[in-house]
DNA sequence: CAGTATTAGTTTGTACGCAAACTAATCTAC
DNA sequence: GTAGATTAGTTTGCGTACAAACTAATACTG
């Protein structure tokens, strides 16, 4: 009988791919938290920023589609994002249950500080441009195929 | 002047590494949930009996080194595994300041149990096992990349 | 059109994840 | 040998994530 080695234990912390995504999840995003310090902004509320810069209006319902983030997640985060005067929250004329999430000036003008961070962690990350966005393609691939595993 | 398109805005969310991370994180651990469920452990919890499975004993150091999580963190998720009946805690009697985690009887038992999950994630995500290699290689230098870029 | 079902958001509860303050044990220098 | 620094863990506080219960508005159906 063969020895159990990191090479063939199925349970090799190693070898599991979940733990090499999220320590490279929260690596990754500890880079982030310098540079977006000074905006006042955690990584996730960055995340909505971006979401809002590209596609305001958005519902919460539309937001959490983007961010693939329930509606109880983002509730207060947006919340938070109005108290730092980023956004403003208003119940849809059309349709009063939903919110309709706009930009307030400041929210907009932030996204000229905003545009510095992605090559400043590139920069700091030290990678191939190929390999990231490698990267990016096979990590598209694992979301739609988690996605479709969900029954 | 060339408009800003998904191709060119630097801020598109469709773009960004750190996001397509995140989403991949989140979405492989959803299906890890229900696989963990009937064990009665969370992800994190998971992967810190991996840890045991393959070092016991530890200390919360150790732990955290193989673990990338700080002591905070594991301190309240170590005493939900002993409050679970998986794990033992107990000072170090050459150094008191340490703690020597173990296994208890029953934490053993659950590898046998764990040992389905792997293969289960594998089949439901249904990618190619090649692929799921290669994509552990690039975050694996993704990590040592965060990690370096670290000052 | 009344009654029910569905939908959009909010709230509550639990568990991370991380920073910062704290406690207790050990080490280091003098 | 004792004062001060270092180290290991715990605790506290805040912001996600996610499930589940809840509220209010709209849609559907007989």
């Amino acid at each position: 009988m063969k020895p159990v080695t990191e090479a063939t234990d199925l349970l090799a912390l190693d070898r599991q791919v979940c733990f090499a995504l999220s320590v490279a999840s929260r690596g990754v995003i500890a880079l982030y938290r310098p540079l977006l310090r000074p905006l006042g902004l955690t990584h996730p509320q960055y995340l909505a920023m971006l979401a809002l810069w590209q596609h305001e209006p958005l519902s919460v319902k539309e937001l959490g589609e983007l961010l693939q983030l329930d509606a109880g997640t983002l509730s207060p985060l947006l919340k938070r994002l109005q108290a730092l005067g980023y956004i403003h929250r208003e119940r849809s004329s059309l349709d009063e249950r939903a919110l309709a999430v706009t930009l307030t000036p400041e929210g907009r003008r932030l996204r000229a500080e905003a545009e510095k961070i992605p090559p400043a962690i590139v920069a700091r990350l030290g990678m191939d441009l190929d390999e990231l966005q490698d990267l990016h393609q096979v990590l598209t691939r694992v979301i739609a195929a988690a996605r479709n595993a969900q029954p």
